[in-house]
DNA sequence: GACCTAAATGATAATTATTTTCAAATGGAC
DNA sequence: GTCCATTTGAAAATAATTATCATTTAGGTC
């Protein structure tokens, strides 16, 4: 538990209650891509009285810090994910909502050439596949389970 | 101007005032990827006086008709372009806004295998490259001009 | 450990982008 | 021209997120 205080502290971040309980979400690897509403939903269940707009705040805090990366996923709202170490892009199922992350570095490399060429200087992207399971019990199975 | 109506008859959509001004805004090549907003601005501006729910309407049509794409840039709301034939990709600067538009098949047959590698099919996808300008004159010239 | 102050929080109002509602207007088949 | 389903405009509703502001709290100081 140190561990999470101290990243806090790194980021200049007081460490509060509701900082630590969403940073503690955050980690479970439960909620990978998980979206501020239902951050603010497990709170409750777990009966941490913390305020939406915190959480909000909080994830945004976070962000700034790099503790957490945000994603636009098609037709819906952001979600987060705890920064890793290596970056990497999202395959999504559209019918289960199954997140799969890959890292391609033919695709990052491409990415360069294509800003360069054009002569603009890449400080970022955003890359999203969207399909359907081929397994659709296993689809199934996992949107049931998710919900 | 019958090229235009018939695309509309063709998506089952009546002639009408709204929707003949909008194509043509879309049509223009100084408005790709235009928003709702800035349409129904531009309307307003000719005195084309259509409600600005008419607009979103209207575009939602065009994009369930395969007329126009919408895209969502960073930090913003969405933006539409007619649809090409070809299938492209958008690299934006995010301090003058310019977008230009690529095409990468090596980029392109990554996506699908990734997908295949996961099992998954892959039914459509987002890319988009942010950068900066790196001849900043030119870059400050365009900003001015598309305010 | 009490004290202090800047920072953080919660509740609520405000904002932004977009959609819905519904009565009034209109396109186009006859 | 008549008629009716479709479309439109205005305004209210919604969804996601941010700002406001009075109250509380973390954490350094004595």
């Amino acid at each position: 538990m140190p561990e999470r205080n101290e990243e806090l502290k790194r980021a200049g971040l007081k460490v509060t209650l509701p900082r630590v309980k969403v940073l503690d979400i955050l980690q479970d690897p439960n909620n990978q891509h998980i979206s501020a509403e239902d951050i603010y939903k497990l709170l409750l269940e777990q009966h941490d009285e913390i305020g939406l707009a915190t959480v909000y705040r909080v994830l945004n805090q976070f962000d700034d810090a790099g503790i957490v990366t945000r994603h636009h996923f098609e037709g819906g709202k952001s979600v987060f994910e705890l920064t890793h170490k290596d970056h990497h892009d999202h395959l999504v199922c559209l019918k289960c909502g199954k997140v799969v992350e890959f890292e391609d570095d033919v695709i990052e490399s491409r990415q360069v050439d294509i800003a360069t060429r054009n002569n603009i200087k890449l400080t970022n992207h955003s890359l999203y596949l969207y399909g359907e399971c081929v397994d659709e019990i296993e689809c199934e199975t996992y949107r049931l389970e998710h919900l």
